[in-house]
DNA sequence: CCAACTGTTTGCTTTTGACTATAACACTGC
DNA sequence: GCAGTGTTATAGTCAAAAGCAAACAGTTGG
């Protein structure tokens, strides 16, 4: 269970931990059951602060996708593995809007590149 | 012509002004050839500085949706046609999405693909 | 021509939010 | 007990967004 963050990036730090879990779960890298790293320890590694940190991890708790209580560290829900299940979903409406809109399959993709370009660019 | 605004919004109040006119666009309230209201009456209307209102126009000239020239007002640009825009913002909102989730490019490029295919195939 | 508009540019201040820093607190597990 | 955890609170730092003000350089229309 790895966190990575880009102090260069625009993207709030709080948001990058947040996203870095999403994308382990994403992944498949990590699972229900499982739990993230200790805050303290994850701002130490980072070089960033605890509360930096922490704002991620409410982030996913508000998002369902975690459990916190103090004494213990995060544990990562059932709940959490419906996000595979949430980028199709996602996939299906754009995919059905481009279709309406006239779009090749081409098109369709060169758009979505851009606008992930633009996005986090 | 409207522009709207929402002060209480995180969304940056120039960026708020250039998604206005992007969406009068998309839903064809404003077409190629069209005139945007001059920025110190958008700015005296809305409430807001005059450089803000100019910043969201800037911003949609970057893209090529208008052309500015001073002395007179933005002309919405021929190449501001609705097939683009709309597969445009369609492409925004499913990228947007895919990062919130977490999905890298390539996943996310992955799932549009299988989407596409499910539904034309 | 000329007055009244337009966008452009410059320089500065104010405000807002993200991040940091420090510290105390309350709970868990060994 | 004790070391580690998340939680909360307060305050400071910094950069980006937005605001303010003034001058500049074109266009338009009477």
């Amino acid at each position: 269970m790895l966190i990575t963050v880009d102090p260069a990036s625009p993207q709030p730090l709080a948001d990058q931990v947040a996203a870095s879990v999403r994308a382990a779960l994403a992944s498949g890298t990590a699972a229900p059951g499982d739990r993230l790293p200790s805050a303290r320890n994850v701002a130490a590694t980072l070089g960033i602060n605890l509360h930096t940190v922490l704002r991620g991890y409410q982030q996913l708790r508000d998002e369902g996708l975690v459990e916190l209580r103090r004494g213990r560290t995060a544990v990562i829900t059932d709940a959490a593995d419906q996000f595979r299940l949430r980028l199709a979903a996602a996939a299906e409406e754009f995919a059905r809007a481009a279709l309406h809109a006239g779009a090749s399959e081409e098109e369709a993709l060169a758009a979505v590149r851009e606008a992930l370009l633009a996005m986090r660019g």
